[in-house]
DNA sequence: ATAAATGCAAAACTTTTGCACCCGA
DNA sequence: TCGGGTGCAAAAGTTTTGCATTTAT
């Protein structure tokens, strides 16, 4: 829930390390773990720190060269209505809300239609600017 | 990567604590993380421990009673494309794939108009078995 | 030169688990 | 009674970070 301060990004350097993992990742479909590209890497950079592949796939990430699969956190969040419906998270305050739109039902048919796969659910979540945070905004800056 | 055996469920006891848990789950919508549902019942239960609640959440929602928000695993997962695109994640194999259908955005505009919020972008994963596993299916129960 | 990036290791966090004891059906 | 559930604490697993050093620009 902690509200992200927004300071200049640096110039960024390019190195080899980074580069490296760009390319591991470009090189793939598997959507593979950080300790996946680490193994992988280390196979051109013996000696690249675990670390470093952390640094910079959310550097990465942030430079918007890569996505990054997960929910916004690292710990999960639980959600006491079981019934079927979208999320939103706010960028800036991090709270999550239930959508009140319905569930897409017919994306899971395409999916069938498209791929063959046997589809079950689908879960969305909304990725944006709540109205509390856009309220906030306009009041420092008018 | 790992394939999940299914063993029988046990009958579920009802316990005080797997009833506060899901009593508190139900009433707030403030999506919570386990450590938070963890402070408000030991309001009611001081001497409840942490690995309850987790092993409680966990079995929550494998009795479909409450909703767990994350990607399926602890850990982020990385794509090498960062173009908007949707994912297909197998429940028996763990595999996650690309889904090549378009990126619905007219379900973004939707949320705008129905709650105001300034909405970036959206992600969807699609859940269910993929084709090798299905087919897996059927060789073992023809 | 100088600020960004790295390697290393420790630390921080979230989640899981082994085990003895407890308790609900 | 009996097997599921709990508390406690240790362990596991993932991600972050402090710091001295290296390196790109």
């Amino acid at each position: 829930m902690e509200v992200k301060s927004q300071k200049k990004t640096p110039r960024r350097r390019s190195t080899r390390q980074r580069r490296v993992i760009l390319q591991v990742l470009r090189s793939t479909k598997s959507h593979p773990t950080a300790d996946w590209v680490y193994e992988q890497v280390r196979q051109e950079i013996p000696n690249i720190s675990l670390g470093t592949v952390y640094r910079n796939l959310k550097l990465l990430r942030d430079m918007g060269e890569v996505m990054e699969l997960s929910f916004g956190s690292t710990y999960s969040r639980f959600d006491g209505n079981p019934e079927p419906h979208y999320h939103f998270s706010c960028k800036d305050c991090g709270r999550v809300f239930d959508v009140d739109i319905p569930v897409a039902k017919e994306l899971e048919d395409a999916v069938r239609r498209q791929h063959g796969w046997e589809v079950l659910y689908h879960r969305t979540e909304f990725y944006g600017c709540c109205n509390d945070c856009k309220q906030q905004q306009e009041e420092k800056q008018p």
